[in-house]
DNA sequence: AAAATGTATTTTGTATACAAAATACAAAAA
DNA sequence: TTTTTGTATTTTGTATACAAAATACATTTT
């Protein structure tokens, strides 16, 4: 049966999803008709699909060879962290000279239940920091660096349980980074945002 | 008869300069049988390419009402000047770090003719100003920033002649950048990249 | 005349068909 | 055995077909 409403839009969410769990491996050919065929559609909504990935940089297309997962090298995550530190930091910035109580309260809300615990369950406390970072950028309204942020969730997937740093290290930094922002100091929340993807990111180098 | 080599990136560059230069204008449907009549190819590689372009910010698609060229409102732009100031900030900030006298070179290169000139043609000045611009990102070789970095030729077409100020205003300023990444000091680097481009922008959004 | 309704036309979204390129693989040659 | 060559199979890129949604437009109703 032909359906007429957005296949494109579930395909391309579930091959987010079996790309960011690893059903579908880092370089691993995406054969179209299998594929399409697996999932129960044909080519042409699925190959839509693949080219918004490909802008995410999840998928990667040689052309008259075939789609590819991407596979990150650590220079790309490397740069894709710097590339961060830039969008965050901003992001960061303009939520303090915007001065508003609801985006202060919807990002303290992401960590205040781990506040005073004695054990973090890092699941969670992964789960929670990717909406922090992500709300970081969505609550500035500004929708083209929405659409340029689309890295949020590939360290996921880079870094086996999503965390570089502990809880510990990081907790600590969100509510510093938060705080900036209540106070409307731009500079300092524009500082503590980069700082804080910066020394992921040197762990992560110096490995 | 059959072509198998790659129809969509000639049609994507094809639609992208007529996008860019008014043929098609903002707001304007694109009405897929006609377009691809028009560029005698068939509907198939042309959404590809109005994909590519969707994730490019110059076409916005509806579902099931059809894809439109782009219209910017004014916060828009505002938007991706901030975008903007962010990304070539940092890119300033990476190639300070550098330290890469062909670098030097090549930027300056951009802008060598229109010294000591009495009067700056506008339409060379702008292109140099746009390859400057993408020059500055590309050069850092951070591939993520440039894959994020798709604004450089937006405002041409948003700003009527491509450029915000005068020549005589931004050629100085062009300079000092050059001169700071060239003697290395990222800080000043990526403030007066980001100063650069800050100024453009509260020139328009003050209009 | 304006609004509402129904029908015809257009246009999108998806599936399928088919040619050419890429790949796999077996047979022949070195 | 290794390399080369030729053939069959697979897979991509493009074109086309077709159903459903959207739109246009004429007719009817108020």
């Amino acid at each position: 049966m032909i359906e007429h409403n957005n296949i494109s839009q579930p395909i391309y969410l579930k091959l987010k999803e079996m790309i960011l769990n690893g059903e579908l491996k880092q370089g691993e050919k995406i054969v179209q008709e299998k594929i399409a065929e697996s999932l129960g559609v044909s080519r042409t909504p699925l190959m839509k699909a693949l080219l918004a990935l490909e802008n995410e940089y999840l998928v990667e297309s040689i052309p008259r060879r075939g789609m590819y997962v991407k596979a990150l090298n650590k220079k790309e995550i490397v740069d894709i962290y710097i590339c961060r530190e830039a969008l965050e930091g901003m992001a960061a910035r303009l939520l303090a000279l915007s001065k508003d109580d609801k985006i202060i309260k919807q990002l303290e809300d992401c960590f205040t239940s781990f506040l005073n615990k004695e054990k973090i369950n890092i699941k969670a406390y992964s789960k929670a920091d990717e909406k922090f970072h992500s709300l970081l950028i969505k609550l500035t309204g500004n929708s083209p660096l929405d659409k340029i942020y689309f890295f949020g969730k590939i360290h996921d997937k880079v870094i086996g349980h999503g965390l570089v740093r502990p809880p510990e290290e990081t907790l600590q930094e969100h509510f510093k980074i938060i705080k900036a922002i209540a106070s409307g100091n731009a500079n300092e929340a524009e500082n503590l945002a980069r700082l804080h993807i910066k020394k992921s990111r040197e762990l992560l180098f110096n490995q």
